[in-house]
DNA sequence: CTCCATAGTTCATTTTTTGAAACTATTGCA
DNA sequence: TGCAATAGTTTCAAAAAATGAACTATGGAG
């Protein structure tokens, strides 16, 4: 479906990142081990259906692992695999980007240029 | 819309690489500057509204800009501002995961593993 | 005044994604 | 038996994104 230019095919990855929650997801999952209703209060606004079928795309693609704990009130974790982990580098780099030029231009105030100030 | 954790809030990057062609889109422009065809035709299967679109975001979020070359056929040129350039990181950290991780699961068939050959 | 080439725009339609609400499943305990 | 807590599933509707085809705009050459 794609026609890759050489420098760099980035195809096998738009599937993990594509889509408005996946990016916010796994920024979770980098936190640690998660559970599903974890994950459903820190993405507020997410349906428990949109949750869970992100989650097993990302457990089809290798990304997370999903465990269940029988027991009293069963529970699950999610968790990164190895494969997952290794995503860290581009979030870093997203990380980066944003504390330097993250101030979006949104709508320019025309009053003259008050840049955002820092958001942390 | 977002309630950010703590550690590393990368929202603001969301509008810009969320959606099906950013990413692509983004990468042509990483090989220098493009004109409306050319994109047009490496990403082919896009529609010109789709791809208006995307352009015009991206100069919004003063990603790109856009000049116009008039002349007997006018032209347009679409390059990445200082800002664009900034997000080589993120991609070139996609570029080295993909080359280490990239092999997709995807359908795993059960006659052995006759990987893709590389698309290069 | 028409034609060519580039770069779009417009509009109706389809495809994809997301959503809300209600329901299911598991297990121990009261 | 029935309830509480977790983690979903199901169904149907709504919203968002992408598409295709045809049309507009520009400006010089013929």
């Amino acid at each position: 479906m794609i026609s890759p230019g050489c420098p760099g095919a980035i195809e096998p990855i738009l599937t993990i990142l594509d889509g408005k929650w996946n990016l916010l997801l796994l920024r979770e999952l980098f936190n640690g081990t998660k559970r599903f209703g974890e994950l459903r209060r820190s993405l507020h606004p997410i349906s428990p259906k949109t949750l869970t079928d992100r989650l097993r795309m990302l457990e089809e693609q290798e990304i997370v692992t999903r465990t269940l704990y029988p027991g009293v009130p069963l529970h699950v974790e999610y968790e990164l695999t190895e494969r997952g982990q290794r995503l860290q580098p581009i979030f870093a780099a997203m990380w980066m980007w944003v504390q330097e030029y993250g101030a979006c231009p949104q709508k320019e105030t025309d009053d003259g240029g008050q840049d955002a100030e820092a958001v942390m």
